[in-house]
DNA sequence: AAGGAGTAGTGATCCAGATCACGCAGGGGT
DNA sequence: ACCCCTGCGTGATCTGGATCACTACTCCTT
């Protein structure tokens, strides 16, 4: 473990992705210093799971790269899929925070590396470092915000076609052109989206079918192109 | 407003329902003073609302007396309850801390009492009381939770059915017997019912009926008795 | 090349719950 | 007394998606 004379925690693997944007980049040298200290770094294969739902929190995941898959499960064996985190999130946080059990199963969804922080460890961390402590709250009321869109979504009516038309319009955010297209590659199984709006393969299947039927999205090979952000915004209606 | 020799914020109306269990409760001096300077008490009548969904978030409201329905509305006009706050909750921490607009509605269910402290006051006695902004954090990592709860009971599956007992079995925990039965006064009309499990009127009245007929509940006037919480429990599954 | 596991597309059926359409009871207000 | 308004109970329909049951394609593996 080299001695860090960046300052970001992300410095190991590869440099964050959007200067300062996440919950421990642009820390002070000190800060940056004792994080450094209590971080240990591995690598996880793809299907890893780095938590899983119901465990008590351990500590919190930086991830370096690769991305994750969160989800949680009832009983009956039903799963929903509430992110797909990538890098630079931080994984855990709300657990380690209040003390409970991990709400959530965080699984790799493709080889990649993570920075793990223990509980005690990031409480003294937080303890020591007030002005990251403010950063923290601040992310934990953005996840809440999060999760407050998700009840929004899953509970005002929404047909299926309303909600998968609001995930596309969430993926092409990050590439949107101005005439309102945008290209993402598209790494999730039916059966994942189907878990990410709460309906099945079937469904799903059916629903890329409608939308290319109605000159809302072309697919070639992975890449997905959605022909206008506007066009889905009328489905979506809420 | 007089001089403050208790702790709490609460004292202004009534003390607090569960000793040191809410926000700004058991203070210490200095602090229970400085809140008292900054905030100003109204009473509202029924209807009345503290802050409406979209709203650029001017403070918080901690609850002396009365009721209040939290809401959020799509544009179409449906509605889903997210939550009855009552007595010693603080409304609107989430928007005031991370200076967002309110995400919810706060209607005043029955006449009561409020305490408001804008936002600006809230945010540098934040600051100048480092200990309280600790449990500031602890309280939106608690609200992160209920809304992840949210995302659980409307995600997975869970029929209406399912979602009624759900919510019998939150209504009961307060004063539940050792027998597993418990008595609730039922305040809500079968509207807000059918607004907080979403779905319809016709459905919860379906439910009353079904549930009564199972020997699950019986009502007599607004009383609603459950007879076995393990019954209940059996239903949900989740 | 052949088998097999995971993924996709698409018909046929079924059913829980939404929607529609009533009637009926309480309870203010004038 | 009257009306009007809100809340409740219940039947009769309708329908969107879940479910079931296939076929077919694409990579792996051996």
């Amino acid at each position: 473990m080299r001695a860090p004379y960046g300052l970001n925690i992300l410095d190991n693997c590869v440099s964050c992705p959007v200067r300062g944007e996440h919950l421990f980049c642009n820390l002070s040298l000190q800060a940056a210093q004792r994080l450094n200290d209590v971080k240990s770094t591995a690598v996880y294969p793809k299907g890893a799971m780095l938590f899983i739902e119901g465990q008590q929190a351990r500590g919190v995941f930086v991830l370096c790269t690769g991305k994750v898959k969160l989800s949680t499960s009832s009983r009956e064996g039903k799963t929903i899929i509430t992110k797909i985190s990538d890098s630079g999130d931080v994984l855990g946080l709300n657990a380690v925070v209040s003390n409970r059990p991990y709400e959530v199963t965080a699984e790799m969804m493709e080889p990649g590396q993570a920075n793990f922080i223990p509980r005690d460890s990031l409480l003294h961390f937080l303890r020591d470092f007030p002005e990251v402590a403010v950063r923290v709250a601040q992310q934990l009321s953005r996840n809440y915000y999060v999760a407050y869109e998700e009840i929004r979504t899953l509970g005002l009516a929404a047909s299926p076609s309303e909600k998968f038309a609001k995930l596309l319009l969430s993926w092409s955010t990050k590439s949107a052109q101005d005439d309102g297209s945008a290209q993402v590659k598209l790494t999730l199984t039916h059966e994942e989206v189907a878990e990410i709006i709460g309906t099945t393969r079937e469904t799903v299947s059916r629903l890329f079918s409608e939308f290319k039927r109605k000159q809302l999205m072309t697919l070639k090979g992975a890449t997905l192109v959605i022909r206008s952000r506007m066009a889905l915004e009328k489905i979506v209606q809420s």
